[in-house]
DNA sequence: TAGGTTAGTCAACGTGGTTGACCAAACCGT
DNA sequence: ACGGTTTGGTCAACCACGTTGACTAACCTA
């Protein structure tokens, strides 16, 4: 039988986890500042994220961001003043303010995730593919299911 | 020969990682609060760690985080209101401030060591203890080796 | 048409971070 | 022993991101 692995204290498991996510947000923006949006922080490529490709309104940016409209539209008042996104009327409801990705928006969107890419690859690399997935499944079997309705920012600050 | 596994996007490395961390950080909070200690916040764990039960002063807890000693004075500031933290003069240095865990500090510091390692644990039970360890080796592995000096907050806002 | 709901904005505030300026104490080389 | 530099702490102003509460304008519906 197997010596038994000494036991292994609780609070490595988050900071390796917070290590590895925040090594990855690191290496995306170091890369994208290169690439021509230095002024991108990490908070704004999850809101372009929740923006999409299609726009919405800030209300509905709030709930997919798991924060009030106000903040969202905080938010997206910075991200239009950086030229990111823009706002537009909707005709069929004068309420309704659409936001959208400009041009330099969806650039940076589709930067991202490219370079996403390469950062995993280059796990895999060292890792093998098989390790990476595992750390996603994993990942995934130990996480709230509806964890994924990108339920991000604001957290930390408490 | 197996067949290739499809590429999966690769944001959703970093964004279960995320979630693997706000898991944890959640779950402890939540269980802290109801052991007590309702008022920590998830940066409040890491710097009670940062203080360490030998206490240091405020410029040295600034680099062991990662920020200015003067974010790390107001941060004391906000955990000596909130009675987990208490200054007292240095009698060798006229100018140093030793900060140190008061007796409820401790306590929070180390039931978030108990409530760390039962986390652990139930990860342990529907992963196995090898996928855990393996999860904690892999990402040690991608992971800057210097990371573990505790560079932790103010990361996301930027 | 009156009454309730929804989208957006404004204001005040809290928290966590930054730089720059400053003082007092400590250290160090001559 | 003295004078210049370094170090520790604090203050002030500012920024990013979040919160609640109050308010208006527009929409929907009984």
């Amino acid at each position: 039988m197997p010596t038994p692995e000494p036991q292994r204290p609780g609070f490595v498991l988050p900071l390796l986890l917070l290590a590895g996510f925040r090594t990855l947000i690191d290496d995306l923006h170091a890369e994208l500042a290169r690439q021509g949006h230095a002024e991108l922080r990490p908070l704004h490529g999850f809101v372009l994220q929740a923006v999409g490709a299609d726009g919405t309104t800030a209300s509905e940016l709030g709930n997919r961001l798991g924060v009030s409209k106000q903040a969202a539209g905080k938010t997206v008042d910075r991200l239009v003043a950086l030229g990111y996104l823009e706002r537009a009327d909707d005709s069929r409801d004068a309420r309704r303010k659409l936001v959208r990705l400009t041009p330099h928006g969806l650039d940076g969107l589709r930067r991202s995730a490219v370079i996403f890419d390469e950062l995993r690859q280059r796990w895999t690399e060292t890792l093998g593919a098989e390790r990476v997935a595992a750390i996603e499944d994993d990942l995934r079997a130990v996480t709230p299911a509806n964890w994924f309705r990108l339920d991000i920012p604001g957290w930390f600050t408490g």
